[in-house]
DNA sequence: GCATTATTTCCATATTTATGGAAATATAGA
DNA sequence: TCTATATTTCCATAAATATGGAAATAATGC
């Protein structure tokens, strides 16, 4: 993972709307939730809620299919980890043996 | 940690000076940098570099001490390890034993 | 005290990001 | 096709963030 898209993917968490997106999509598995439900249980306006899950989704944090008329969105946990994987190793360079990988954070016991 | 601190220590790291600055503390270890190398290593002006330390110190990801006329910064491993901590907790939230502790990062083998 | 060096603060400006109403688009069922 | 529902896009506005020159502050040695 290059500098920029690290900047990306965190710049789309450092929002206190958007990590809480992201974290009911966490909680939410792999089935994930419909932009409706995401919006009523945070109390988040359509237009406002499409904004800030259009950025999680150009950050790659999240993903999104359609089921019906509605739009369901799931975390994208595969980037998660590799965002927490890049810091890790920022947080560790020239420490590398003493930090634990975080490559195994998935909602199953395989990986999407 | 709360999610308003989350929030912050994210912000301050979601953006590529302060990534790269924070990035060359951690390189440097636990005597760190002084402002003015900081600078002159990123190519920072002066008024720039001391808005973006201010943000990461503000954040509580960085410290500083005054030696001599200089002003040394520090990488803060142990608030990078929370943030981690919490993204780790937060990307796995429910299946909580399919994550591994991140609390092991800092620059010697014991902790600050 | 004065000159030098290191860093910060002040300030204006530019840029980006966030908010939410209203209208547009898309899907599905009657 | 008409209607209802789900979501997005458009738009204006507000708020926050980033930039860097110039001046101010702080520390040191002579």
């Amino acid at each position: 993972m290059d500098i920029k898209s690290a900047v990306t993917q965190l710049s789309s968490i450092a929002q206190e709307a958007r990590l809480e997106i992201f974290r009911l999509l966490v909680q939410a598995g792999i089935e994930g939730l419909p932009a409706g439900s995401i919006g009523e249980k945070l109390d988040i306006p359509p237009s406002t809620l499409s904004f800030h899950l259009k950025e999680l989704s150009q950050a790659g944090l999240i993903h999104s299919r359609q089921v019906s008329r509605f739009i369901y969105y799931t975390a994208n946990y595969a980037a998660m980890n590799g965002l927490l994987a890049y810091l890790t190793e920022n947080c560790c360079a020239g420490v590398t043996e003493c930090c634990p990988d975080v490559t195994s954070c998935n909602p199953e016991k395989g990986n999407e």
